[in-house]
DNA sequence: ACCGAGTCTGAAACCGTTTGCAGGCCATGT
DNA sequence: ACATGGCCTGCAAACGGTTTCAGACTCGGT
């Protein structure tokens, strides 16, 4: 039925310890013989099963792959990038979406564990211990996170945060906005942090509103509280709430970017599409799909572990029509500024109450 | 390091054969023994190394899964319903990205096929020929196509084009365009040839347009054949065309749907956030996902292949804001109905010479 | 002619699991 | 008491590769 390694061997009139050879080492096998087993196994068809194989080696030649979300638009281009660099190193990669269920993904850690070599892990959610117990059972990656000297591959954050304030800051707004994604989320908690610290440093005011749920339904029950805070800009979590904050906005008969200047951040597809187009931060999502598994190889490969297994990743303000400067004329009344807060002392740090959580709500 | 069968077996004091029957026969060993096999296999936390089962039962509990490509937003939803169905019946999944390489599919497939017990194969392009060859190689379920009787789940491709031009009839258009998608789609051609028979019995003129890239770009291309055609409602071979010919529409000032109606086919996220929303034929795709593995499952199950290994899924036209009653007015002058295409006999079908092909422009 | 080193090859063990076969044990029927 | 048969269980052989080890052979140096 299928051919084996044996097939092959006495079609060759050698033995089946030659053909592996031939095969793997060849420069360990005589000339003679290397020509005619590689001829004689093209000739069968023959592929080695990895499964037997990866019995002696210990190695599969399989990663995993556990995110939380194909829905989300972000991942199926990390997927992609990840998939190009695997499949140049010979490797297959499971890929399993966990539904957004933080909680389950140790298990499937678990479960996978032993059928691959090493699991790029996008995991924005789960706790650190259990990060770190994930990576305490096999080879790990974590893409767009980072925890103690677990390989990883993340976006810089703080540069990409500053990116988007200076521009906006050139664009003459002084109080913006940033839509909140979820409290457990690793890039949430750093994208706050870094907007909070660019923005004081710029001088600007920063309200957070939220947290919503990143998508564009979380975006638009976010538009109410935007227009609540009187910024005349806002930063999405990511660029669907951007846009869901836009179309929200929309209902409401405010104009973007006349009115209220709106950017996201991944730049994903759809952003490009849609009218008006979103300003947003580019993170390079392939690349930091090809990063992570050449991480993982080059872990498998050494003995000793690379002395930097962090990669940080540049990012790029791709500006398109959802900024603009802020509005000189006076906005409509109810969405005025208020007096009160013109008189707060200097730039600071606001929190919104708005804590509108709602179901996750699959995209599609 | 890991544990085996064996460390289970000592710990237990029984052999190994005694505990993979217990695990996997749990009726045939005595139930003293099964309780403590399963409390020690518990506490040790074994986990049956599946490729060294695999070897000796010649299933590997891995599905391979060919798409042409992940950032076309129809595939997610997809692939997240193979994956649950596959979960639920214990099954990993490989996904591979083919990135619309049609040619590269079948050697991916012959490369996939030790490795898993059957294929969710969705390619659009392929040819019939290799079809059949990959077919025969391994179980293969097919996905939004038909060939032969290899096992499929497709859309009801007839049923959707009807609803689809009984809701413009309704709505008064007699004349419509159909934006077409790659000429090798299967799906295109099948859409094609649908709206065609359900044009004819309607009463309606069709126009065809194209082809062009299943993207949003190759949408905006259409825009302008679509002015000229004169056509008062457009069809998209998918929701990504449509929603670009609706973004290229508004570049040339034209009012979707006020001037153009413009309907969709898939119903991807993207197409109920934009404005105006599209709308569009729904297509089940978590459902044709489900339905795939559980086709795939069954035929792995049964000696024999179940008498009726096609499957065809219904749609539900969902109707939104990009279209509405063809416009009573005069259009403008360079767009209106020429007299002489009035005089031609009967419903028709014209097709345009517009074949803008441009290169496949990954959309992230 | 002999020895040693080096090159190439084959036999066999091994990876972790399943499974056919046979044997031990007990209960039952004669 | 002995044969019969049905449960359970263990031994050992697979599955398809890789790798260790040792042997055969060649070749150059003495």
């Amino acid at each position: 039925m299928v051919v084996t390694i044996r097939d092959v061997a006495k079609a060759a009139g050698v033995s089946a310890s030659t053909v592996s050879r031939a095969l793997s080492m060849p420069d360990v096998v005589e000339a003679a013989t290397l020509e005619r087993v590689t001829k004689v196994a093209e000739h069968l068809g023959y592929r080695p099963n990895r499964a037997a194989r990866g019995l002696i080696t210990g190695r599969t030649g399989n990663f995993g792959l556990i995110l939380p979300d194909l829905a989300n638009p972000f991942f199926p281009s990390v997927v992609k990038g990840i998939q190009q660099a695997a499949h140049r190193a010979d490797y297959q990669v499971f890929v399993v979406d966990t539904d957004e269920d933080a909680t389950a993904e140790l298990g499937l850690v678990r479960n996978l564990a032993k059928q691959v070599d090493g699991i790029v892990l996008c995991s924005p959610r789960m706790k650190p211990a259990e990060l770190r117990q994930a990576a305490s059972l096999v080879p790990v990656v974590l893409v767009n996170r980072r925890e103690g000297s677990i390989p990883a591959v993340a976006v810089d954050n703080a540069g990409g945060m500053r990116q988007i304030v200076r521009h906006l800051a050139d664009l003459g707004h002084r109080r913006i906005g940033y839509v909140a994604g979820p409290r457990s989320s690793w890039s949430n908690r750093g994208r706050l942090k870094a907007l909070q610290a660019e923005c004081r440093g710029a001088g600007l005011e920063l309200v957070a509103l939220g947290n919503f749920d990143p998508t564009f339904d979380g975006g638009t029950a976010a538009a109410e509280g935007v227009l609540i805070s009187g910024v005349t800009a806002v930063i999405g979590y990511n660029d669907l709430v951007a846009l869901g904050v836009i179309g929200g906005l929309r209902e409401r008969g405010v104009a973007v970017p006349a009115q209220i200047s709106v950017v996201g951040i991944d730049n994903i597809a759809m952003s490009s599409m849609v009218d008006p187009a979103l300003t947003t931060l580019d993170l390079p999502k392939d690349v930091a799909g090809r990063a992570a598994v050449e991480l993982l190889v080059q872990l498998l490969a050494a003995e000793a572990p690379p002395n930097k297994p962090i990669r940080e990743l540049p990012t790029e303000l791709v500006v398109r029509k959802s900024t603009a400067p802020r509005p000189r004329r006076t906005q409509p009344r109810e969405h005025r500024r208020r007096r009160s807060d013109r008189d707060e002392p200097g730039p600071e740090l606001r929190h919104a109450e708005t804590d509108h959580r709602q179901r996750p709500d699959r995209l599609g």
